[in-house]
DNA sequence: ACGGACGACTAAAACGATCTAGTACGGTGA
DNA sequence: TCACCGTACTAGATCGTTTTAGTCGTCCGT
């Protein structure tokens, strides 16, 4: 029952004959001892497995040893996408590596996610936070920026002045690639059934299909919950439609998958009368019958390189500049074809 | 850029003209101060907000605020089952409420998550873990007794007398739901398309398919790596059988898709010549076209009940008692019926 | 009236790291 | 020879909480 003891700081400084200050400046890089001491204490440390206490470290201000993650969703239909879980698990591989925690927590609201903020900062529970879904004139942001704690955005486009580091996706350049495809088959109405408004790539999204109005295309957008009961819904409405759109794009894929399954239902043949496309990918979209034309997005990578660009950002004084993230690419299936093919 | 300043247990004994150790008494329930003092202090504190340390706490070996989730599955593939999302966000949900964190992580190996249980003990950095996929003669339930850490084990049926606390599915009592209800259909010719053969559970689901001998059912077992591409294989080799199985129930989801979409390459009708079920449930289930009878569980409910019992055990000396998960319910959809209906 | 028990509280150590202020010592320049 | 400097360290405070070992009254039974 008895715990085994846990080799301290204390220890290996009696072991090598130095103070306690002199092992850990030794064990952290700094400078006030020579490297021929710092050598000698490095090794008893790594022969017995000294592993710093991150309560002790947390205690005194410095590095806790734990990002966190507030995910600001309908807990409830958290597992409907799998891009929460390829992220996270992207991220924890990168930190996992460095031994870094994970502390994860699913927020109602916007306040609510800066509450946690708060509450991670002032016990110093969390080094820094990746934050998700960034939006114009963003309150978090000012947060962040005023508690201070280190954090890096996962978005769809550059970061503004003084806002966190960014890594983002093109979404203009991703948006393109799909509508411009459609376009080229020929289609030349196309309705973009969206999520929520407020978040950015919903607007960029948009705005890029207006713009092939240039082509000739007539461009709409639907706005929905995400969720597939909505998107049904608006599905039976354009269906019903004197003149049908020839191609619907979703937000995700199990958006399309509904939509799908009302086509199907109401007999028009997909992609032989109309075409389907999702700006999410997933195994199952692949899987379906016909399979969905996707926009297919590394996000596992998405959140290795998050993870890893926040640990730089922890470490730096400065806010860094915004990196890139892995380009999502066409996957072309089943649910597309020329109109009237 | 100053830090707002921490409301301390000291400033707290200040204000109420107690000591530091008085406060820490009222503040814990604990005997040692009068109910007319501790009424004093917990409003006091509660005026200005006090919020306990977890940094400290657990560096006195105290109560760290945290629990851990250690998921034993590749990395690359956690995004695929709806499952892990839904068990974390409920989990998460209990967790918030009592403001305590959850720390995840994924591990390549049942090695690597012992490890991971004794760094988290080594440092106090968690209170308790959630332990998945119970084995055989599970080498995690030695390690977590002698180390020692709270756990509970969200397994498939009851735990053995020296294991750790389990919150349990009665999955034989599932596994004979959705059999019976095949059996009862008519089918004769019953395949069950598994996950790996360590999880307990797929051996109880292989054993209720077997025991249904006596009532003139041939069962059959394929063992698959949970992959639908092993499941896609499965079935393309069931189906080009002489005597092709009438019914085919899946470990997953993911998995039954696959199936459906082969079954549809092939030319076999479902449900009219082929029966198919999913002892998984999600949101793609119902919206496939045919869409999938399954059992259905509240894997959010599972995640909540896990985090309260993890939470009493994390405060009871003894190992608790183990208690029932919640039940899962047949939902019966368009993929099965009578055979050669 | 006295010993003992109990209740309410305090003082101080402990946890394990970091970090600031200081000390000892050898070398250097004038 | 002395003031001065830099290097390599040490001592000790610090973070916020818990917990142990007291201290000081007060009440009780005899």
């Amino acid at each position: 029952m008895s715990r085994a003891k846990r080799v301290t700081i204390a220890d290996i400084a009696r072991l090598a004959g130095v103070s306690p200050g002199a092992v850990s400046f030794a064990l952290n890089g700094r400078p006030g001892v020579s490297d021929q001491t710092r050598q000698r204490i490095l090794e008893i440390a790594d022969r017995h497995q000294w592993q710093p206490s991150s309560a002790a470290r947390a205690l005194v201000g410095s590095r806790a040893g734990v990002v966190g993650f507030a995910v600001n969703r309908p807990a409830r239909t958290l597992g409907t996408e799998a891009f929460f879980t390829d992220l996270i698990a992207g991220a924890q591989s990168s930190l996992a590596a460095r031994r870094i925690g994970l502390q994860l927590v699913v927020v109602p609201t916007i306040e609510e996610e800066i509450a946690t903020y708060r509450r991670w900062r002032s016990a110093n529970q969390v080094d820094g936070v990746i934050v998700l879904d960034p939006r114009d004139e963003d309150p978090r942001f000012e947060a962040l920026r005023e508690l201070p704690l280190s954090a890096v955005v996962i978005g769809s486009q550059e970061s503004a002045d003084d806002d966190p580091a960014s890594i983002w996706l093109d979404d203009a350049d991703a948006a393109h690639t799909l509508f411009d495809y459609l376009a080229g088959l020929g289609h030349r109405r196309i309705v973009y059934v969206s999520g929520p408004g407020e978040f950015q790539h919903t607007r960029i999204r948009s705005e890029v299909l207006a713009g092939l109005a240039s082509r000739g295309v007539v461009g709409e957008t639907v706005v929905t919950d995400f969720s597939p009961a909505q998107a049904s819904a608006a599905l039976r409405t354009l269906l019903s439609r004197a003149e049908r759109p020839t191609a619907i794009v979703f937000d995700n894929d199990v958006m399309t998958i509904a939509g799908l399954r009302v086509a199907q239902e109401m007999g028009v043949a997909v992609p032989a009368e109309l075409s389907l496309a999702s700006f999410d990918d997933s195994i199952v979209a692949d899987l379906v019958h016909p399979s969905i034309t996707c926009l297919t997005r590394d996000t596992f990578g998405l959140g290795e390189r998050a993870a890893e660009f926040l640990l730089d950002q922890v470490d730096a004084p400065e806010v860094l500049p915004d990196r890139a993230g892995p380009r999502p690419v066409l996957t072309v299936r089943e649910s597309t074809a020329r109109p009237g093919a």
